[in-house]
DNA sequence: CTAGTATGCACAATCGGTTGTGCAAAGTGT
DNA sequence: ACACTTTGCACAACCGATTGTGCATACTAG
């Protein structure tokens, strides 16, 4: 079924034919230079409405290969399976096309492997810009852009061979433990740990997330010990099976918990659950956002990455002619929930 | 930083020169065909190597121009802003990536104008094969597909201009329907009727789930209330709106409650939450699956539309020579949460 | 009436591959 | 040694747009 090549598709030879022209003035009317071109204005009106007429539309692959630009921009997404990153691709997709640029995405599953099979997949489609989005090895890609000329940017988490825009992790943690201790204090609570769950302890994000918790309890003459620190990865399972062996040398639930990431979240909520617990048994507060837990659990704290405004810095940057491979562009998460 | 047109990329017949060979040569041995066309092995893997040393990449847009295929595959959808959506795409993109091809998604939030212009951008990128998911008006972008001689695939909503790939929505909402009568049975309600809310009255899945409701509740000698029938649209405000208008008329909560569609959960369960009741105070039944609902509330009962296989039925049609465009495929959804 | 400028358009090269065809040189059989 | 086949490759024509350039014709000024 794919490539059902019956009907030929209008060319600007066939309009040319048609309107008794050539095709380089039809080219020039359809793309708008006519004027520049001095073609009549009577000329091109009869060209325009016999495009309109006929539905011709013009071969972008044939325009990208002559003009050297493909109108295409793409961006390499660890996987749609959460709100933060369907949001990144819904946004950058609505702001590519306000631009007239054309959005390709593909998820990678976190798997350098797989960013980097994209990445030259795109670069064989001849992207003009390459957005790496939580990239587990964003500088690889970046040099195979830079091998091709193609910009390269980051988002999500850094790189350091392209400039790069994130969510200022440190300080959301910061707020979003201040937040969850402030919930502690109004409490009376018989302990004041709290847990660290989720994430990788190599990634920049997540190091940073620990760093704010850290410095937020530091500011309140709090100290972290290193065993309620669980960097267990970005999964549902691996978070509940990270909580189950936390639990084991435990008697009682911490009286509140700080899930890095939504998916975490997921198994921290399905442990629970089997321990016959309630979410309300402890105070949750979560780096990263979901309308539907937030509607389900209005008590659970919850940073939300402004991803509106990630992707216009984005835009920005990408609108800038040679931005510094090293700049750092933060945007502040805003707590929820409180 | 768009068009960072500095480096001139390598391309056959910089590679020809390198190898001291020809253009075409080269080509045939790149793409394969060099057995055919009776190149010696010694030439072909010097050539390889060569264009692995220096890191040749063939420019898909000359490709696409000159082989009239362009090895790209179009679908448009609503949202990224679920899980079955997401997970649409997900499953679309790994999929295609497995034949070769390169998948490209538009959303176009659930209008017929940003559909269709996605569908014009999409052609002009001589997709090879277009998939409408949920779309409005699934029968223009399929006209416009057929002007072009492009296959063109409805999926979760059908249409009749194309062969079409849904879940079955009768029999899921029939199921979904019994599982909360079933529930209902076993806690001695004080009331039979159920509440059905979310969806669009003109869309095909929802009048089917409203049958599938129906017929249901008449198979267990119930006759439903056109008055419990509420297909206020997809959309979190507009269902806690109509559940607050619904609830106007009553002192009490429903019994039970079918929620077409997890963003209509969303609505629900904030009114619920204003008016300082819980979930568990009434029986729940979603038309869509949500894993972090899942979690967050195991009573909550679910139809899990079955995106796995509806994909691996897509690629079956999109296989098939010349598929009926009457041909009607349907899924069966899961019921989870029993 | 002529030189000079402006107008309106067509020609042809080009982007980077793919592919039908042709033609030497080498190999084979007699 | 001659005819014939096979091997190994190069040539050139596309695909459908874009764009630098050139050339008539019409118009204007002196």
């Amino acid at each position: 079924m794919v490539s059902d090549s019956s009907a030929k598709r209008l060319t600007i030879y066939d309009l040319a034919r048609l309107a008794e022209t050539s095709p380089s003035t039809v080219s020039a009317v359809l793309n708008g230079t006519w004027q520049r071109r001095r073609i009549s204005k009577k000329l091109a009106s009869k060209i325009l409405s016999l495009a309109q007429a006929e539905g011709y539309s013009a071969n972008m692959q044939a325009r990208a290969l002559r003009r050297e630009r493909s109108g295409i921009i793409g961006m390499v997404l660890p996987l749609y399976d959460n709100r933060y990153f369907s949001s990144i691709a819904q946004h950058f997709e609505a702001q590519a096309r306000r631009r007239g640029l054309f959005a390709i995405v593909a998820c990678t599953n976190r798997d350098p492997t797989q960013e980097c099979e994209a990445a030259r997949m795109m670069l064989a489609y001849r992207v003009e810009c390459l957005v790496s989005t939580g990239a587990t090895d964003p500088d690889t890609i970046s040099a195979m852009c830079d091998e091709s000329g193609v910009a390269s940017i980051n988002l999500d988490l850094p790189g350091s061979k392209a400039p790069s825009i994130i969510s200022n992790n440190r300080e959301g943690a910061q707020k979003l433990t201040h937040a969850i201790l402030d919930r502690l204090a109004s409490q009376a609570p018989s302990d004041n740990a709290i847990l660290f769950i989720g994430g990788r302890a190599e990634d920049h994000n997540t190091r940073e997330r620990i760093a704010g918790f850290t410095q937020a309890r530091a500011e309140r003459g709090l100290p972290t010990s290193e065993e309620d620190i669980i960097p267990c990865d970005y999964a549902a399972e691996k978070a509940q099976v990270a909580l189950e062996a936390y639990m084991r040398h435990r008697t009682t639930l911490p009286s509140a918990i700080f899930v890095n990431s939504t998916i975490a979240l997921e198994g921290i909520v399905r442990w629970l659950q089997r321990g016959g617990y309630q979410l309300d048994d402890m105070i949750v507060g979560c780096f990263d956002w979901d309308p539907l837990a937030a509607a389900f659990h209005p008590h659970l704290i919850m940073a939300r990455q402004n991803v509106g405004e990630m992707i216009d810095r984005l835009f920005e940057v990408i609108d800038t002619p040679s931005p510094d491979a090293s700049l750092l562009i933060e945007v502040q998460p805003d707590i929820m929930g409180v």
